[in-house]
DNA sequence: AATGAATGAGTTTTCATTCAT
DNA sequence: GATGAATGAAAACTCATTCAT
């Protein structure tokens, strides 16, 4: 059955409508990859239209394929974005002297995850990579590359120096570093899962982490 | 693995063929009703292929989804068109000292009818209505309200005025002023169901009708 | 987005149902004929559903297709079934020295007309005829023939015959017979479009309808 | 004339090939979500195409519809499936006096989840919900609540027990159950982000996350 | 006789992509 | 650079009809 009032019935014999400013290619290709991080890590690469993508930047459709060839070039775009340059700072070099200890480590690894967590583009992000990441197989593993496996043998050659330095006890996290950073995943899982986690609940998840992290490996 | 073959993902990845003509949106909407009345005639709702309207209209199939949404959605449009504004013309208003005269009712009321069955769209409009109406609920309240109501007050008033001016008999008619139409949609349904009539038999419709207004009204 | 309730997901595992009583076949044709006329009447050939008429008809779309090969079988019946026998009583022959007056013209003609429009059934059958006849032409000319035209031909008789007698005054009606039966098939034009009508409107439509009869043919 | 060709009316005027099998419905429904599981998880809600879960199914396209009503039907029902019932099997009650000890929640909370880690069709599980969770909105609060809600009550239960006899210390984790948990969700993570995690490297993961307890909660 | 699962051809609908303006 | 009408291929969905049970 039909719409049931007749006078709404007309389709929008829309005047053409305003054209939109004309924008630095730059600034549209920033705006268009920003609508693009929210709607394909909001229904996936597949479910995600061209439409829906030009309306959250701000341009028609057609506008769109003035900066990017196709769907998977915005797609490809992104993911470069997302992986390459601003997200991991590299970890600034450590004195030769510096002692190891957990308050270190904190800073250095604990810290900057749950600064992280609070970031809703970071966690869109990491859906991103989540949902549709096997679309560019070696995109997932690129991201690991980019994004923890540096962190982790920072952590690792840290981890090491500690023990030899006798300020971190040895523990199951200094035979396999990457579990210093499980209650972040969970944590940021959950983000992901149950939507942006609230700060205090960011602060408690970290204040645990750090506590359990402070029972393992103070000597 | 996910799998998720980047080939496999979009459709549509083919070179379009040369595209017609591109219109203003209300030409096209225009083009496409009058495509959607005549198929939709002639074949009913459901058996109107969105193929023929859009082959009938001069553009493709999907070029119709630009202006619609749905085939519903171009239905309603096209009641809302039939039902609505041109048909139904404002009675001019009567000049105050004017008799209302048999031959008076004839120009204003008999014989617009009678010029409407000789318009072959009007049946057309008419069968539509009446085969595919029930569709859209309201369709025919407000049909009847857009093509009668008005039209019969406007008859009932002339009525009022004829009987207290002396110049029109008190009779059935004045007392129920519908009845005045019936002859006329008499002659309208036969139309619609035994195809269009002829001129002439159009005419001797209107001469039967006229004689007998005039035994009935004339003092 | 999908149906909000995920306990509600589930199809319906449907256990078979108790197979419905097993009935005659005569019977169940009817059944399914009845419930062929609600639906064809109500959504048009095209748009009825195999499905819809079986539900109508409390059994199975297969159990359907024991009785009929076809949907074009069932329409064709039903339309036989509405056009054949019952409906129009061979109007009884009239004595030879009974006077035809208006009052008898009333009984013979007019009240069965507002007989019928009071009968449900018969505004189904009209809709379904106006609306869906042009699929089997020759139906509407029968329908024609069987429902109109012995009427129309016995009218005439009798309106020659009451102008011979003096019992009827000459008139439009009495030189065109067909216009002795507007105003019921405007009421009934009505009744098809505006829903059933009401009895009091009918007796009302009735009443009006003699009352302009007895002004035109009163000698 | 109208026209309405009745040879161009109805669709399906074909005599159909040899049907497959016919099975019961329950039968199919649960092969069809099978089928889905396979095709959604693989390509996704979006790319999944009817077709591919047909064929995977066993059946036509037409024939996937007898069971559900539309593709979105399919991938709730299946959600549900995967969301409720079988997986979670209800921890059986502890013995009121048995201590809880680090080896009792190893067996009863850490070895299962590795066990499920090993089953490829519950990471397959896991990540057709996070790809494609948003879709039904309460997806993940319902698969929360289902998976790790009681669980995690279970093992508060046991913490705060433990603690009370004695036989476990007092930790971060104590005051935080869910943190029991972390090294399985981060491994899961990784199962899914880089493909099923080999035999081997689970048992590692396992036997470091016990040692991590042991550590943690040995008194 | 009746049921309801299954088929398959037809039809509607979607959407990445193109291009005249 | 931007718009939005138009295309066309693919995909979802419908339903008369068949037939094993």
């Amino acid at each position: 059955m039909i719409n049931n009032d007749i006078s709404a019935a007309s389709p929008g014999v829309s005047e053409p409508g305003p054209p939109r400013r004309r924008l630095p290619a730059a600034t549209r290709v920033t705006q268009i990859l920003d609508a693009a991080l929210q709607v394909f890590s909001d229904k996936g690469f597949a479910s995600a239209r061209l439409d829906d993508i030009a309306e959250a930047a701000g341009l028609s459709k057609g506008g769109v394929y003035t900066h990017f060839a196709s769907k998977e070039e915005i797609f490809g775009a992104l993911l470069k974005r997302l992986i390459q340059p601003p997200m991991p700072a590299a970890p600034e070099a450590l004195a030769d002297e510096e002692p190891v200890t957990v308050d270190l480590l904190v800073r250095r690894v604990v810290e900057p995850m749950y600064q992280s967590l609070g970031d809703p583009s970071v966690l869109q992000a990491v859906r991103l990579l989540l949902a549709n990441g096997t679309r560019v197989p070696q995109a997932f593993d690129q991201w690991h590359q980019t994004m923890f496996e540096p962190h982790i043998a920072d952590v690792a050659r840290l981890l090491q120096r500690g023990v030899r330095q006798g300020t971190l006890r040895r523990s199951a996290i200094t035979h396999a570093p990457r579990l210093i950073l499980s209650p972040g995943i969970h944590a940021m899982l959950d983000g992901v899962v149950r939507g942006p986690v609230a700060p205090d609940a960011i602060a408690e998840w970290k204040r645990l982490h750090v506590a359990m992290l402070r029972e393992l490996l103070t000597p």
